[in-house]
DNA sequence: CAAGTTCCCGCATAATCACGCAAATATTTT
DNA sequence: AAAATATTTGCGTGATTATGCGGGAACTTG
């Protein structure tokens, strides 16, 4: 086999997967391992891409990585962490939109291997990064102000899934009400996320407790698990604990 | 036998397997390395292959090691402004992905009015940075090497849209094949795409003209108009032009 | 911090290449 | 047709390139 047709195979496979392992390669090219070694060295020189520990990185990977850390208030992460841990291989989940949720992609264990429902655009993009993550997108009319689908499109395919795990962004949860939100559209997917979802999963910054919108989500009994940056301890959590949540 | 007899066996050993060893071609035509050598060169000046150690590549082989474009060039900007005239006030305008479409996506004037069909998230995801424009997303499972949707969904989705425009990023076009591609799903979708578009459009820069990839995704009878940032009347584009592609 | 990888460096080997030259072959001229 | 000229080819030689291997440094991970 010709150097060059090694160093395309191997710009092919960073196109396709985002990175390769210098360990793959010399057994799928029969080559030493400073062959692929040297290889990736070149290539990192043309700037074809980005040479790291073990193998090598698609260029335009390590910069989505590095533009991201922007939005990353640290109660965000606490709540994402906690989430995180719900999440098993082979599950398949159902994840809304909204910041906290991004965060809670970016820091999904890279060899987590579940199956994502989402409706959010950048929510899909976030989960593209990941290495073995199956991503589902489902599609329709794109709502601006919530950069997702939304329609009756949606929640009819969300109705054909049964997922282990739904997990919500929440803007507003409340005693009364439960969960809310201010639009129409975004209310109905949300519904249909739920109902497709055997355990729901509210993600809430402490702030957005007790407080609500307009219009109704679910009310709070259909919350299974209530997840925020306190201790499941904390005094404002036990009302909730209360109407039957489970507090992480 | 005869020095261009030779050459044009090389010629046809490139075409059917896009590379030659110059130690095959040795035994194969019964002359010494040297002369082997020799015509290699004489055909790499000629232009008609690619000369490497070891032997020779198809000329197309060296598009395929070339990696994904993470800044845009200005070339994709003088396409991307050709394209946009192309699209009017309340057409429906089916897209793919690619950064060339991301650079026209960007400059789309703010006060055009049309709805757009894609199944691209960063495509889908600067749509929604535009005031007016309506976006559709296709969505399905999400391939992650070309971030879009692909699978039966989308394709029988698309069945379902008469679209005025098809804008198409192009890897690969040529006179033989017509436009190609590497990945076989998303040649379903480009073919959806294509099928359900009253024109289709193709954007390509010019260092993607003659060259071809494995699979087919339409004939260039297919294509409406050629895009490139060369002038209408370069000599590269002339047998496109006799082909019946309209040039811009 | 300790084990296990991965990396880097220099060297040995083998394959490939470039160059000059002379023999063979083809082409042109006389 | 013979001679002169030009082109092509093969071979020898030495330079260049590609690759694998060993050993020690550097990094990763638990």
């Amino acid at each position: 086999m010709l150097k060059k047709e090694r160093q395309a195979y191997i710009i092919q496979q960073i196109n396709i997967h985002n990175k390769v392992l210098s360990s793959d390669l010399c057994v799928q090219l029969d080559v030493s391992e400073d062959t692929v070694r040297r290889d990736l060295q070149e290539l990192a020189e043309e700037g074809k891409l980005m040479k790291v520990h073990g193998g090598a990185l698609a260029k335009s990977f390590h910069f989505t990585i590095e533009s991201k850390q922007v939005y990353s208030l640290p109660e965000k992460k606490i709540i994402a962490h906690k989430a995180i841990d719900l999440i098993k291989d082979g599950m398949l989940v159902v994840i809304s939109g909204g910041t906290t949720m991004r965060e809670l992609v970016n820091m999904l264990p890279p060899d987590l291997n579940a199956t994502f429902v989402t409706t959010n655009v950048p929510i899909a993009l976030e989960l593209l990064e990941h290495p073995n993550a199956e991503v589902i997108f489902l599609g329709n009319k794109l709502l601006k102000s919530a950069q997702m689908a939304v329609g009756a499109e949606v929640v009819q395919r969300l109705g054909q899934i049964k997922a282990d795990l739904c997990l919500l962004g929440t803007n507003s949860i409340d005693l009364h009400l439960g969960i809310t939100d201010l639009e129409w559209e975004i209310i109905e997917v949300k519904k249909a996320m739920i109902a497709c979802a055997q355990k729901t999963v509210s993600l809430a910054i402490s702030e957005k407790l007790n407080s609500s919108q307009r219009l109704q989500v679910c009310p709070l009994e259909a919350v299974n698990i209530l997840i925020t940056e306190l201790a499941p301890t904390d005094q404002r959590l036990l009302p909730y604990a209360k109407r039957g949540l489970s507090i992480l």
